[in-house]
DNA sequence: AGTAATAGTTACTTTTGGGTAACAAAGGAA
DNA sequence: TTCCTTTGTTACCCAAAAGTAACTATTACT
């Protein structure tokens, strides 16, 4: 395998990792989810009230999925009525400086557009 | 304005700034594209060769979306046929570190997710 | 018995994103 | 004159994502 080669490879498995994160953070409430969390842990209603918009059917879907991703932890609490705990994993913490990235970026992005047609 | 209050606008600011990020990076294409383009300026067929799977209609809505964004530069060279060079904005190439950051931690989980089910 | 709270689920509809393929303009080549 | 290339656009279709609203289970309270 030449060096084009290896750079082809890596290339592909850059464009791989990035769909990868596309998926995970791409719903439309995930990162709102983890947002949400970040300053510790929720309860189901919590999270209900906190987002501005999100449907329940949506918050349950994603709170699901986030789950299978490993990024969220779901604990049932023994209470009259039940309530449900989620939280981030230490996992799901590793997300934090990349959506922190994100958000740097969605400032400066915002101040450009405002600025452009003054 | 307490405390409070301040903690609340600053998040708000957050929530705002992470869905313009989303909204500009969010399609299916657009993270493609700038990827495409890191490498160096690229005619229109280039990228549509370039980039598995994507059709000529998505290029060109893609592209035309990211010049409004300010990502990319489009330039027509007055060739016979025409041609038309697209290139990373100063501004665009800002978008890199982010790409790098999402890449970085795609890298990981997919580590995570091989390794779960061993 | 009837109502309220918590954490969902289900059925149905709407919206959005994306795919395919045919067409368009502009000029050069055969 | 008809075809080719390049860079698109347009019309039509389909599937996935998301919204809405009604419904469920459990237990406590009145």
């Amino acid at each position: 395998m030449d060096k084009k080669d290896v750079q082809i490879r890596s290339c592909e498995k850059k464009v791989m990792a990035i769909n990868d994160a596309m998926y995970v953070l791409g719903g439309k409430w995930t990162i709102h989810i983890m947002t949400s969390l970040y300053y510790g842990k929720k309860r189901y209603s919590d999270i209900l009230e906190d987002i501005d918009g999100i449907s329940g059917k949506m918050l349950s879907r994603s709170l699901k999925e986030m789950e299978i991703n490993m990024l969220i932890s779901r604990v049932v609490k023994d209470t009259r009525p039940i309530t449900v705990q989620y939280e981030l994993t230490e996992y799901g913490k590793k997300l934090i400086p990349v959506i922190d990235k994100l958000a740097e970026w969605g400032m400066e992005h915002r101040k450009k557009l405002a600025g452009r047609d003054e």
